[in-house]
DNA sequence: GCGGACTGCTTACCT
DNA sequence: ACAGGTAAGCAGTCCGCG
């Protein structure tokens, strides 16, 4: 059966026009510039933007000329704010008053503008403003605060007029309109904002001059990791890697002259001074390329060498490096963190599909790229100068390629992040999802005249949660997981929601103001589950523009991310964008339950997932009222047994019908094997994929050796397509479950064949309450003189004696007779019976628990 | 004093 | 520092047992 939802129900996308090849490098106007980044120059007291110029590759630095200022809001008044802020009057310009939409209480408002000189008086100090009275929008960096009030978008293309005004350049309003209306399901009301979205994510794109860099400093003690604020020790090696094809790592080798030499695809250039060193690499640094890639350097190389250069005495002026309170960053150019980039949890898993697991740049790495570090025995100090070349280079090369590799996906990904969330490379790099969502809404409020509402107003005007969560200590009720029926199930077909939570978001007109509104006609608009109503008069804000999102998401760029009859290039940048409008989306409603978020709102997220569960069990009914079995189902998703297109056809017309949501045909299983635990199965795809969630044979953390017969198994689930199939396939299940479990018994294997890898998630110390084996283990390496801390994964084995577990390690010696085989059988047996138990097969009748056979093994 | 039942901690997963 | 829901292993504790 192949059901094409899209002739039945709305018109498909391949009636928008295709867009002309997407332009790289093509002829842009004299005066285009792609905006980069904003800052604040403390000593000029004015904000300034870096600019890329493609004509001539530079970055371009425009200084404010607009005599923006630093300012906050105070319900206060004039008098009563000079009477507070005595202490810091001198150092504020004026105040004004201003007129204002509170959204929380729907009505206009009269506040007091306090205009500063500086940032600090705002915020940052013991006297500063916000110190003194109650200030609305005064937690908000400087640079952002620019870039909202003059409407600048990061990563966007922009005209620079002689009067140093920027005028975005994209396609006309009306063409983007025009796309937008050809969109299944947007409203007219939203069409703006889709056609926003539209214009922005269509728009050019420069091919910017990239590099990654690294440095080695040379530490006497090997074990400590030099202090960057101190800069005490030497910096011997920078390691230069960029687009333009440069390939160059200074070293220091004291007392040698000047030289240059050609090494192994890459020039050795040697310095008999660091201090020259340093001169010459921020000579590169400060002219060549626009973006400059780290990893780590917010922390560790970008202070390291600002402070270096500082103590050998090179003037500031030469030293290109501008450190800040939460990061490091370039004058000419823009720095890019890649190590606090794949931190991001969304980034990881989202965009990365979780392959790496780490947040070493040898883990990435290897994860991403299928490169790592260059292997040494010795400590950096004592390594040959051509040796430390090498390794230096190989690192800046890594970083080079993270930022480039698939057609320059990571930066890519980056500048349309930037495009969607409105921040700084710089500070899309530092901060997790809700920080991008947090700057998106405040720039969509500033750009409407809206006040910015402080955290303890929304709660204390919205209140808190009223349902009761299934897990303890959760601060509300979340979805529905529906009970497995266990067994094998043949022909299973899957449905779900698409893009759930935000089309609820988006269909109920959910958002922090419109939820529990100040209207009263509006409270019988009332949430299932909850007492919570939701307005019916305005569109909420954050429900229009997420809601926008979705629809271009997906609308244009999930249709044209696989379209093939679009070039691969193309394509592929769709891709890109299709990534981070679902990065953005995934996480529109987990924010507004994060206490930790500015616009924190418990009635808001409590109220999308009652939503979604009045969504999931409507449509759970309604399957059974067409006929069909639901045999699972989780959150957004119904497993169906027994529906055929006709039903299929009419479950998804319902949903579009009545409750305007987008129900979608996903995966069609030849077979589908449940035990009785949720979020635990494994099937046969229609495509010929063996499908395994959460089964603890494909978790990471277990031994290679139960993974390796885990998927022998797997293998042989692949084979069966019908029923009779079934019989045949549990035989050889049966003699490989055998195989596996005596080679276990007789020790046929190497002991990194059974290493269990878990993270330490915390400091080996912290850990108070319990010690899990892991635990142990790092406190094994620790006595061991190795060093470990939170983030590390730990490899351990289980053994025999009384602490039962031993650290796989080079500097911890264990042998095979120590191995707890035992414990291993275990293991084997409960990961196993995970799908044994469906198969009507038992791991312990197989292996032949008490059998002379097994006695004599 | 010992073992089973139970609880809470921890990690990894699913949506 | 997006959310809640689920599984599993293990450490530690409670409880019964003349």
């Amino acid at each position: 059966m192949q059901l094409k939802l899209t002739d039945v129900l709305a018109p498909t996308t391949s009636g928008i026009p295709k867009q002309e090849p997407l332009r790289f490098e093509r002829t842009w106007p004299e005066n285009l510039r792609f905006l980069l980044s904003a800052a604040y120059d403390g000593a000029k007291g004015k904000a300034y933007l870096k600019l890329y110029n493609p004509h001539t590759k530079r970055v371009e630095l425009l200084e404010d000329n607009t005599g923006h200022l630093p300012y906050c809001y105070s319900d206060l008044d004039e008098s009563e704010l000079r009477a507070a802020l005595k202490e810091t009057i001198e150092r504020l310009v004026g105040f004004e008053r201003v007129r204002l939409f509170d959204a929380l209480r729907q009505q206009e408002k009269t506040m007091t503008k306090a205009i500063a000189k500086d940032p600090l008086t705002i915020g940052g100090r013991a006297y500063s403003v916000r110190e003194k009275v109650t200030a609305w929008e005064a937690d908000i960096p400087y640079h952002l605060n620019y870039l909202m009030d003059r409407g600048l978008i990061v990563g966007a293309p922009y005209l620079l007029g002689e009067d140093g005004r920027l005028t975005l350049y994209t396609m006309d309003t009306s063409e983007a309109i025009s796309i937008a209306r050809r969109l299944k399901g947007v409203e007219e009301r939203d069409l703006e904002l889709v056609a926003d979205w539209i214009r922005l994510l269509e728009a050019d794109q420069p091919d910017l001059p990239v590099c990654g860099i690294d440095i080695e400093v040379a530490n006497p003690i090997a074990t400590r990791v030099p202090d960057p604020s101190k800069a005490e020790d030497k910096v011997v090696a920078v390691a230069i890697r960029g687009s333009d094809g440069r390939k160059d790592v200074h070293v220091l080798v004291e007392g040698a002259g000047p030289s240059t030499v050609e090494g192994d695809g890459y020039r050795m250039i040697t310095h008999g001074s660091e201090r020259e060193m340093l001169e010459e690499v921020f000579a590169v640094l400060d002219s060549e390329y626009a973006v400059i890639a780290t990893f780590n350097g917010d922390d560790f190389d970008l202070p390291y060498l600002r402070n270096r250069a500082e103590r050998l005495g090179i003037p500031k002026e030469k030293v290109p490096i501008v450190l800040g309170r939460e990061g490091a960053t370039f004058v000419r150019a823009v720095h890019v963190d890649l190590y606090s980039f794949f931190l991001n949890k969304s980034i990881q898993i989202y965009a990365f599909d979780n392959k790496y697991r780490e947040f070493t740049l040898e883990g990435i790495s290897q994860a991403l790229l299928g490169k790592g570090k260059v292997k040494i025995e010795e400590p950096i100090s004592s390594l040959s100068a051509v040796k430390l070349a090498e390794y230096c280079m190989n690192d800046a090369e890594l970083v080079y390629n993270l930022l480039t590799f698939e057609d320059r996906l990571v930066l890519r990904l980056m500048m349309v992040l930037c495009r969607i969330s409105r921040l700084p490379v710089e500070d899309l790099c530092r901060h997790g999802v809700s920080g991008w969502i947090k700057n998106l809404l405040y720039f969509e409020h500033r750009r409407r005249g809206w006040l910015i509402p402080r955290k303890e107003e929304i709660l204390e005007v919205k209140g808190g949660t009223v349902t009761k969560a299934v897990i303890e200590g959760k601060k509300y009720r979340g979805a529905i997981v529906v009970d497995p029926a266990p067994g094998i199930h043949f022909d299973v077909k899957v449905v779900d929601f698409a893009s759930l939570y935000p089309s609820v978001l988006a269909r109920w007109n959910l958002s922090y103001e419109t939820i529990r509104c100040p209207h009263e006609e509006c409270r019988r608009n009332l949430v299932p589950e909850t007492p919570h109503w939701v307005c019916t008069k305005n569109r909420g804000l954050q429900s229009s523009i997420i809601g926008a999102l979705k629809e271009v998401r997906v609308g244009l760029y999930k249709p044209r991310s696989s379209d093939k009859s679009l070039p691969e290039g193309q394509r592929r940048w769709y891709d890109v964008v299709q990534k981070a409008t679902k990065v953005f989306l995934n996480a529109s409603y987990g924010v507004f339950g994060f206490e930790e978020f500015p616009l924190y709102c418990p009635p808001l997220a409590e109220s999308t997932a009652a939503i979604g569960r009045y969504v999931f069990k409507s449509a759970i009914e309604k399957v059974r009222e067409l006929g069909a079995t639901v045999v699972y189902g989780d959150t957004d998703s119904l497993f169906l047994k027994g529906a055929d297109g006709a039903i299929l056809e009419k479950l998804i017309r319902w949903a579009a019908t009545e409750l305007g949501l987008d129900l979608e045909p996903d995966k069609e299983y030849v077979y589908i094997v449940f035990s009785s635990r949720k979020k635990n199965y494994l099937g046969l795809t229609s495509k010929g994929v063996v499908d395994v969630k959460g089964l603890t044979g494909k978790k990471r953390h277990i031994p290679d050796f139960i993974r390796e017969a885990f998927n022998s198994m797997l293998q042989e689930l692949a084979n069966v397509r019908t029923p009779e199939d079934l019989e045949t396939v549990k035989r050889h299940i049966a003699d490989l479950i055998k195989t596996w479990h005596r080679k276990l018994r007789k020790r046929e294997f190497e002991l990194s064949e059974l290493a269990f890898s878990v993270m330490l998630s915390k400091q080996p110390e912290s850990y108070t309450e319990t010690t899990p084996p892991h635990v142990k283990a790092a406190k094994i390496l620790q006595q061991h003189g190795v060093q470990v801390t939170s983030g590390d994964i730990i490899r351990y084995v289980k053994t025999k004696d009384k602490v039962g577990v031993a650290p796989l390690h080079p500097s911890v010696k264990i042998s095979k007779d120590q191995v707890d085989v035992e414990k291993y059988i275990e293991y084997m047996r409960s990961t196993f019976e995970q799908v044994l138990d469906s198969l009507d097969m038992d791991f312990d009748v197989i292996v032949g628990v008490g059998s002379l056979e097994q006695f004599f093994a």
